[in-house]
DNA sequence: TTAGCGTGTGCACACGCGTGCAGAGACATG
DNA sequence: CATGTCTCTGCACGCGTGTGCACACGCTAA
């Protein structure tokens, strides 16, 4: 029970069952040539010393780790930690180990390089914004890449994303349907491609009835920002009868503005959508229309566009884009049949 | 630019700075002996090739691979994912590898040999609830263990938590003080120590003045559940004049429950309590009174305990506790002074 | 009997790196 | 000059595994 227990290796389990290395290793190698009896014997000595392969030792020889990088970041954002939970599960579900990564530190740049020292197979980011220096590290690793949530302009990379155009054309139609006609927009960081393209959207869905965005601010996509974003448009006169916010958190802060500071009834004088349907969401108290993204879906998507370029060791750039749904709840008025 | 880059080993660095394999490697490793000169040639021809050590290799020869296991679970809740980000910094601070394990799925205890192959020089793991077996298994592997708002009653393991007791206590204070004596409670699981320790601090607070608690109901650490229990609570009478919530999550589904559903107002009619003090608790629309654990503590010390051991290779459980502090908001009467 | 075949098995090398050890120089000291 | 010291370098081995290859063995067919 004192100091750390001496690690125990294929060669004493061969030694204990009487055969040679190798039938360990074919043991415990599926699809491997071995007979029964000495798998059986090869087992039963494993057990008894507690022998587990070593996963290092193996991917050494094997140059292949069976690790997939994830470069999370935003984790205070409810969509990015289930967006986290759920590409760990799949990836678990395909047998692949992950080394976690978390950007929110400038060090990024120099975290990266770490991470591939350990010859992770493949690389998921999801909403990481990477500088072109280590997009080109990433790509002279050789290795597949997996952005979610993000796409480059130079398409050098697969990426899965939602439809944030489609999605964003939908809130436009559902705000003109039900009556309005100043709706103002909150945006994310103006250097996401999300952002951009749910801003689109709408003036594309607007344009169509000859209306465009009346009024814009910056909301950084997390709560404190979209409520300071909020008080802006809210201060405009003539007023917003609507606000667009890239993300649920923002729109969460900006509903707060509206009612508490603004004593504004909503969805009455003031209707707001959001962007995520992230669980909170749905809570009673806020109730807020949205748009659903699929997370589950873009998560299943990401891995398997990974994990099919690590198995067949084809590369190809590929973009896949997951439909988006409207939700609609108590902050947008009922739409006339 | 096409198939997998071929990996450019120390050898061949060797060769084009005409020096031996060992001074590459010792050119990489901090506080080895290499002359100035050669240093730099290698160097110089490091970068022309792009080599970059491989971490792999290096942890098969070191015994030590640099990576320390977290299993995370239950990051739907923003505690968890607070948390977990706040791990990975300070981990990334010490210049340690992470692998993550996302225990929701039922298949954990397969998922912690496969951690161990890896050969993880240590294990964090915050709110899992850890089987006999993979603790034992855990054991054995002679790695340093630190549970996080966990605790087990053996002490086998080192852990780190907050004060729930004291926090549960506090609030039991807070609420005595502002006029309340039917004083419900909601907890998480019943197998967790952090919901046991927090329902004792305030019964313990409560019987100071001659009080109990006069409900109890189990809200599973979520809102769904959480509401439902306020829902249960809020049905009896006399109706309770308090909820104390084993968290923020279940917390503000009473809240909802009680404002939207039961028209009652708070914290006039009724005070709700969370604890976590998560970003939302602060949330305008929320206003919610709650216990702070001070996360980044709590993950600095977990850090620290498991780096220390790690460092020094002396193993001796040791459980510390992080004190916690009330943060009074809207949804508790004010005290009087 | 001999040749041929199919099934397992062990040998030996490779994977990329760290490091103890011995030895080569350079230089100072006696 | 002889000896010692100090700084650096290269050799060679070890880390724990996968796997191509040769070969042993048992069996069948000619």
């Amino acid at each position: 029970m004192k100091g750390p227990k001496k690690t125990v290796s294929s060669a004493e389990v061969a030694r204990l069952a009487g055969v040679s290395r190798s039938a360990v290793s074919r043991t415990f190698t599926p699809g491997a040539y071995v007979s029964e009896e000495t798998r059986r014997r090869v087992l039963e000595a494993a057990e008894m010393l507690h022998y587990s392969p070593n996963a290092i030792a193996r991917s050494l020889s094997k140059k292949s780790s069976g690790l997939v990088g994830i470069i999370a970041s935003n984790l205070d954002n409810p969509f990015y930690a289930a967006m986290l939970a759920e590409l760990s599960s799949q990836l678990q579900r395909h047998d692949y180990g992950i080394l976690l990564l978390v950007a929110d530190s400038p060090k990024l740049d120099t975290l990266i390089p770490k991470l591939l020292s350990y010859q992770v197979d493949g690389v998921i980011l999801p909403a990481a914004t990477l500088s072109s220096q280590m997009a080109v590290i990433l790509q002279r690793s050789g290795r597949p890449v997996v952005l979610v949530n993000r796409y480059l302009r130079d398409e050098v990379v697969s990426s899965v994303s939602g439809d944030n155009v489609g999605g964003g054309r939908a809130v436009a139609e559902l705000l003109v349907a039900t009556g309005h006609r100043r709706i103002a927009f909150i945006a994310g960081q103006d250097d996401t491609s999300s952002s951009r393209d749910r801003q689109q959207g709408l003036a594309e869905g607007l344009a169509r009835h000859g209306i465009a965005i009346c009024a814009r601010e910056t909301g950084q996509f997390n709560h404190h920002q979209g409520a300071i974003a909020a008080r802006q448009l809210l201060s405009r006169y003539p007023r917003p009868d609507a606000i667009f916010c890239a993300n649920d958190v923002m729109a969460m802060g900006a509903l707060e503005v509206a009612k508490v500071e603004f004593g504004l009834r909503v969805p009455e004088d003031l209707a707001i959508v959001g962007y995520d349907n992230s669980e909170q969401a749905g809570w009673p108290l806020h109730q807020l229309t949205t748009v659903d993204q699929h997370l589950g879906a873009m998560a299943r998507e990401a891995v398997e566009l990974l994990v099919d370029r690590l198995r067949t060791g084809h590369d190809g750039i590929e973009h896949r884009i997951v439909p988006a749904t409207l939700v609609q709840r108590a902050t947008t008025r009922r739409r006339p049949d």
